[in-house]
DNA sequence: TGTATTTGGTTTCTTATTGCAACCTAATTC
DNA sequence: GAATTAGGTTGCAATAAGAAACCAAATACA
């Protein structure tokens, strides 16, 4: 039986996940923002097993999150770059990286800040246009006529 | 074999997925945040097997992402609420749902309106002190020591 | 009161996916 | 010229997922 793919196009979260939402994915694209590029780095720094590595990277790349770029002279050597797709998922990225510090407490061996300032980096949230966070409660879910679907949270 | 849970404790983003980084325990978030709360509508809506959905709300229980509430008289109702563990998942959510938005274009059932003005929410997004969106290029991943980890994303 | 249905599961069975290890080919290094 | 490296592919055993059947307690329905 194929695992259900949230083919679901009602759903955007439903489709991200389809994309990127697996065990593996997102953490190649951690390694990938961390500067990781070729096959062996990402095996060796992940932990994975080859044949699964072999298998996300070319999903990702089918989904535009990465690249592959021929850097051999003669095409055996081969860089998995980023793209603009692949990037945007900073936020995500980081978002889930300091929910898991609030909430189970582990430091992690790095931390992120500004590159022109040093200063470390503010906490990923959801914002009003004045740039205050809100929280799940402080927001509707609407239809496309703009009703209110019922909801208590 | 057991499929690898990313114990290592010195990846947060590995730690966060080990708890929700699976197929379908955001999406049982994301039903969540829209109201729902008893077993049966999780799976209507969902469309997911009922064991594979017994198995990821104990997993979220266990996790505290959910809690488990006895809402029949005699023990057979029960609701499955969000923590606040679990409400602070929707910067995730949320970003997960604008990225898809961004790059793949399908237009979501539902949007994202804050409760008091009506007003939709802005794009979640890494930040600096000052409030200016920053991408991957503008940050830094350093150690402990502040050492700057090599990188070219 | 008696029957049907709903709820929240568990069990069984089949299929898919994972992880490991072995292997493989072209290119590089020694 | 031999050994190693990069980037895979293949085969196998173990595990997880999905569908469907089943089940007991509680509720609704007549």
């Amino acid at each position: 039986m194929t695992r259900k793919r949230f083919e679901n196009p009602g759903c955007s979260v439903a489709c991200a996940l389809n994309e990127v939402g697996d065990w593996w994915s997102l953490l190649v694209i951690k390694q990938a923002m961390l500067g990781t590029r070729r096959f062996v780095d990402f095996q060796h720094s992940l932990g994975i097993a080859k044949n699964i590595l072999c298998d996300r990277l070319s999903r990702l790349v089918e989904n535009g999150v990465l690249v592959r770029v021929d850097v051999g002279e003669h095409g055996t050597r081969y860089e998995y770059r980023l793209t603009d797709k692949g990037r945007d998922l900073f936020a995500v990225v980081v978002a889930l990286r300091q929910w898991n510090e609030r909430w189970n407490g582990s430091k992690d061996d790095m931390r992120l800040v500004e590159r022109g300032t040093g200063e470390p980096v503010g906490a990923v949230s959801v914002q009003n246009s004045a740039g205050e966070p809100l929280g799940v409660r402080d927001v509707l879910f609407v239809d496309e006529n703009g009703q209110p679907l019922d909801r208590a949270v």
